[in-house]
DNA sequence: ATTCGTTCTTGACATTTGTCATTTGATATA
DNA sequence: TATATCAAATGACAAATGTCAAGAACGAAT
């Protein structure tokens, strides 16, 4: 359960992380399992945790006022999920994360976070995080400005493969931002 | 000039900055002009600034293989702007960015950006930023996928009115990912 | 194996948005 | 004032994508 998030941070710290800084870093963290469709986040609450995947796969979503799911992010191994906003601010979340299959997570609450960004070790591996998270993010509106359906479809196969496997295509269609109906043409298509 | 940079620091930092702990910090940047047109970092080169506008307006943009232009993020006083992958990892840069005003700037070459990331008050300065940023790229994705080119134009121009007056809309067109002709039949349609 | 429920596919059609060509309008400059 | 230039508006048409409805395929559970 550990390992996964010790290799984590070995990869994003770009140095091997010490057993007595990784004991005390552990600690810090609350294992959970998340049976399939059970929510991490309902849309209301206040996010509580960082959350750390260490297995299994999630999808967050807000829903619209005409009750229609778009799908903001998906998660499966070595990602963290959650809502920045929520967690910092203390204030209500507008997204949803529930778990599409069977999945196990570390909890990080805010004080425990807030004291692990201090720590030398860890405001490393956050920050390098958060610098990996705004390039992704960066890339992802630049593709939906400049690509048609197709091409962010494609784009999504070639750089992503896995996620269309684990994933149901109506969940990766709203992703794309476009309808189950288009990318099951589109795929049709590329045969 | 530093004025703006030392509020927006306050700001940030949610606290007041000493005048020996601004002067520790102002004396890392470099002011700089750009006139109109100018290129403040340019397709192929490395970024070698974390750049801070105190006055003016810019666009990011990248140019696809059929030569068209793609805004991916238009700036004005008080905003980074910046290729954050090719400053943090000396890669050439996909991106172009150029002044639509006369512009004032400070740099931050990436030694002294990782120099006062290390000091106490610049670090939460910046891991404050990098937040809000991240949150709004969210918001951005979020749209992106959820509204139509109508909702989306609506959206900038009850969030961001002062962005529709100071860009041509050609530029906010491509920011919102639509061609200028949709934008100007959806101004002409809310009238 | 059968049934049930879900997801995916497919076709017909509607709507949105893009493209191209042209006109209008505004601004700067000689 | 006249003219050159560029941004914006407009109309006609094309292409992409959405919507709705029906059927096919697939899995899970009995």
């Amino acid at each position: 359960m550990y390992e996964t998030l010790r290799h984590y941070i070995n990869k994003y710290a770009s140095t091997e992380i010490s057993d007595e800084d990784f004991e005390e870093i552990k600690i810090k963290f609350i294992p959970k399992h998340y049976g399939k469709k059970e929510y991490l986040l309902q849309e209301g609450e206040i996010c509580k945790y960082a959350i750390f995947i260490v297995k299994g796969a999630v999808k967050q979503y807000s829903i619209d006022n005409k009750g229609i799911e778009h799908v903001i992010n998906l998660g499966t191994e070595n990602w963290w999920v959650g809502d920045r906003q929520s967690f910092t601010m203390l204030t209500p979340s507008p997204y949803n994360i529930t778990a599409v299959e069977d999945t196990d997570v570390l909890l990080l609450n805010k004080q425990n976070f807030d004291e692990l960004v201090t720590t030398t070790v860890f405001s490393i591996v956050f920050r390098n995080m958060d610098y990996s998270n705004q390039v992704a993010t960066q890339k992802r509106i630049n593709s939906s400005i400049s690509l048609t359906a197709e091409e962010r479809y494609q784009q999504l196969a070639d750089t992503n493969p896995s996620l269309l496997q684990r994933f149901p295509q109506s969940m990766i269609a709203s992703y794309l931002g476009v309808s189950p109906e288009t990318i099951s043409r589109i795929r049709n298509k590329a045969k």
